[in-house]
DNA sequence: ATCCTCCGTGTAATCGATTCCACGAGGAGG
DNA sequence: CCTCCTCGTGGAATCGATTACACGGAGGAT
């Protein structure tokens, strides 16, 4: 492969010439440009992003840790946050942890390796001592959707308590009285956070939210078939449960069916992020629906800014409830209109929340 | 940050020595091996992998440009091949190409500047004068998924032929007539292939695929809803729509849905690509499942192979029918088992397929 | 005792770029 | 006409690792 010297060979001139066309440096000769140009078109030359990055120090890429690639809501956060680096002129490269502490290490740590300029992690344990020490060497950092209390790094996520109430609302006035939650792993702050938001909810309307009515689970649609089982075992089985993420809801849907129970009639259903299949779910199911791609975009930014030596807010956005019909009918169950959306593709239509 | 030559210092040795331990080159003797270790521990250092790449000529990094993140199959795709690389001791950089030839370029673009020790493509088009280039250049490169016909690359890929003959028969027996698919775009092969198998398989059944019952998509769920539609416009719409990927049969389910019709009722729907939420929608759909994570590591084994200097074989693995309800009942629609399965993860239970 | 090996180690070149510094030419100002 | 800038350019150091080569000392063979 042709480096920059055959390229200063090929154009009579120096590298240290070469060098300057190829950041365009104002002090070059219109003609050393010229030639330099045709070399550089004739060899078919690259420049070496690997020996560029270690001379300069930045490598122009960003880590991204998610906690699982197969929860469509990291991956469309994934979208956003490439799509936003991209315009930013950083590549991203991107670590699923798949919910286990140990991947998310093994990810961080060859992701510093690669003197990456910036991280975003959205952490699946508290305490990780890894990401404690890039915090402490200085490491841009940030926080996307999870954190990790204590530490003093930015946080872009989306504050769902005001969407949780409003589910906790709305599943009340439509006669559901025994509420139960399958939680996060509690070493989320998401895990533990949409917890707090619907027990605090319930609370609000005098409703107490029993032990036996909060499951435990790992954010994976097996744990969420587990937790649910353990409901339908109750003496007193609970009539809604709201599942902290979509995979959790999709495992407790397993659960439900198996039973031969439906949704919603026996037991009403809602989950914790909005993803495309919950309108075609049977029955479509009531969600609370992220800021996906403004989340992402606003985390790159946020590492921008991290990275240039500001130091930027944190950010919240809200979340927002989108009723279907996984919860009863509350309002008259024909279609407004026939359900157009598809949340998918921000495409031609502005997608169909209620 | 802690280089080598601080290492050395530390420890008392030179950087060679240093640079030996961490390489576990034979000749250190046990002595100065462990005084560097407790050095490197000391300092909490970590070898610049950007330099070791410039000076080894090799990154251990495999690239990896798939067609669109936000379509489950490829996630996971991705997934595999991330999993075999590690065990290998690659990383993997996903670029995400959004079904865009340009987009596709400029990640093949990037992740060739970046030295990448090889590269995964599911390319986008046909022709990309980039990826030529790249093949001439030599650079380790295999197929996944999708080719680019008359390139002397490995294929890993996964033939669908038989069981778009099953899905033929099965939908004749069941009594549909007019049998319609939505394909991908010409020129992918996926997109082509699936038609002729389609037609083929009509064929060997004495029936014909009429033009109007080909409906063009671009693998996007919008375009399967407005092929629908075009669908459902004609003056004898198709009893039986086969969409070329998962994402287009969801947007036809909704243009299907929104016209106020039936699945299967009406209309029997079918896909390629099995994905955990196809066992959810309403009803559950009848797909094509492809051995996703076994074409992964088998990609990745593949390029492993080039990599080395070897030239490995293309690979095809066999697909096969998943029936569903989609199409309408051919078996005792009643739950043989409770279906279980979410074809999620490779979880205990050996997912339930028919 | 002498010589040859082998072993452990260090010095320095190298990978492919960027960039500081010096230098010569040419133009402007005195 | 001389001096001083400015501009374009090239030489060479540098980034942090790996590794070829040289070298001294210890041990074995003769």
């Amino acid at each position: 492969m042709a480096g920059i010297k055959d390229v200063a060979a090929e154009a009579g001139v120096s590298v240290a010439t070469v060098s300057r066309v190829l950041n365009d440096h104002p002090s070059v000769s219109p003609a050393s440009r010229a030639r330099v140009l045709a070399a550089v078109a004739a060899l078919g030359y690259r420049p070496n992003a690997v020996a560029r990055s270690l001379r300069t120090d930045q490598t122009r890429t960003l880590g991204l840790v998610i906690s699982d690639v197969l929860n469509p809501y990291f991956t469309s956060l994934a979208r956003a946050v490439e799509e936003e680096a991209r315009t930013l002129g950083y590549s991203v490269i991107i670590g699923n942890a798949d919910e286990r502490p140990e991947l998310q290490d093994h990810h961080v740590r060859t992701l510093l390796d690669r003197r990456i300029d910036g991280l975003l992690v959205s952490p699946t344990d508290r305490g990780s001592p890894l990401i404690l020490d890039a915090v402490r060497a200085a490491t841009p950092l940030v926080f996307v959707d999870r954190w990790i209390p204590g530490v003093e790094v930015p946080v872009v996520r989306s504050d769902g308590r005001a969407a949780v109430r409003d589910l906790v609302a709305h599943l009340l006035r439509i006669g559901h009285r025994r509420l139960a939650i399958i939680a996060g792993p509690a070493t989320t702050t998401t895990g533990s956070e949409r917890v707090d938001a619907f027990r605090t909810a319930l609370g609000e309307h005098g409703v107490a939210l029993p032990d036996a009515y909060i499951g435990q689970g790992d954010f994976q649609a097996e744990s969420g078939r587990r937790a649910a089982e353990r409901f339908l075992d109750l003496p007193e089985p609970p009539d809604a449960v709201f599942a902290a993420d979509n995979l959790m809801a999709l495992g407790a849907l397993d659960a439900i069916r198996a039973r031969g129970l439906s949704v919603p009639d026996d037991i009403a259903l809602a989950a914790f992020d909005d993803i495309p299949w919950f309108v075609h779910t049977d029955p479509p199911i009531t969600a609370i629906a992220q800021p996906t791609d403004e989340l992402g975009r606003a985390a790159v930014r946020a590492l921008a800014e991290r990275i240039a030596g500001r130091v930027p807010p944190s950010v919240t956005l809200p979340a927002r409830l989108v009723v279907r019909r996984s919860c009863g009918a509350e309002f008259p169950p024909a279609p407004r209109r026939p359900d157009p959306s598809t949340p998918h593709r921000s495409a031609p239509n502005p997608s169909a929340r209620t």
